[in-house]
DNA sequence: AATTATGGTTAAGATGCTTAACTATCTGTG
DNA sequence: CACAGATAGTTAAGCATCTTAACCATAATT
């Protein structure tokens, strides 16, 4: 039907508006309490490093979607900074395991709490979906997750 | 209610997980028909300017979220590879229009259609909704586009 | 034991951004 | 009208981040 159609590609539209609007967003610096700031890039790589306390350097590029040197370089700015600390591996003498330090901590969840703010509106206005509202939305989501889950498997290694 | 709760926190997780997977995919260079490629940002530049005909140098960057200096650059580059033209405004002598060529609108149109092999697939799932539950799911991504155009113009400029 | 795979670092180079300096043009006000 | 300030564009210099490639060390495989 052609309503449907128009109602498609508004929904459609809107969802990349989304996309583009959050990308945009992303990639600010996000200062910190005390001064300074962190690059969004380091801020990414932070966040993986801290939802992923102990992983090797690999596997956070692996997180990232960068290569492993791109990983040791942000990881040793990182430390160098006094965000991160690494340390190696206590079961065998190649790895390189990477932690939060108190002061990572700290801007991790200054970030995580701006996200949170963020989300704190969206979830606001989701108060007044009725549970079958949200099973519907979610239902749409997952299908849209989905897709993206399909072209990344297809695009990268799968 | 606790339900909802755990609900809507599945929904914004998706949410999260769908905007990453795309930024991950935005990134990629785009493959030409006849060799050669674009990189993305290349690629983002054009689509400003194939949507954006006849716009000025400086507009194009807005639109990028990048300076004018950024943006006279890239779009020199692009410019010296034959995709765009730039040409001064007939109306005055200080602005420079960009418009695509013909080779242009190629890798426009083949950046456009990966970009619709996507959104085609979600469309034809999309088809399986009712238009009421289609009016669901544009209210929640009204809310939450509403809540990224706040954003944006609390960060930027308003 | 020798080979191959895996993890980490570093150097060199590419890309794409910013700021700053400069030029040119346009606009509005006294 | 003249000129001050705003607007558009370019360029140079420098910075951040990525990649590839070379290299070393360690682990796993045969």
């Amino acid at each position: 039907m052609d309503t449907d159609r128009r109602a498609v590609n508004h929904i459609l539209g809107r969802l990349q508006r989304i996309i583009s609007a959050h990308a945009r967003i992303d990639e600010l610096p996000v200062p910190l309490k005390g001064g300074g700031a962190l690059s969004s890039k380091e801020v990414h790589c932070l966040q993986a490093i801290g939802q992923n306390q102990g992983s090797n350097v690999k596997t956070i590029g692996d997180l990232l979607g960068v290569t492993k040197s791109a990983a040791s370089q942000m990881s040793g700015k990182l430390a160098d900074k006094g965000f991160i600390v690494k340390q190696a591996a206590p079961d065998n003498d190649k790895e390189i395991l990477v932690f939060l330090t108190e002061q990572g901590w700290g801007a991790f969840q200054a970030h995580q709490n701006f996200h949170e703010r963020h989300m704190q509106t969206l979830m606001d206005r989701l108060a007044s979906f009725t549970p079958e509202q949200l099973r519907i939305i979610d239902l749409f989501l997952e299908a849209a997750e989905g897709i993206m889950r399909e072209r990344m498997s297809e695009l990268f290694g799968e």
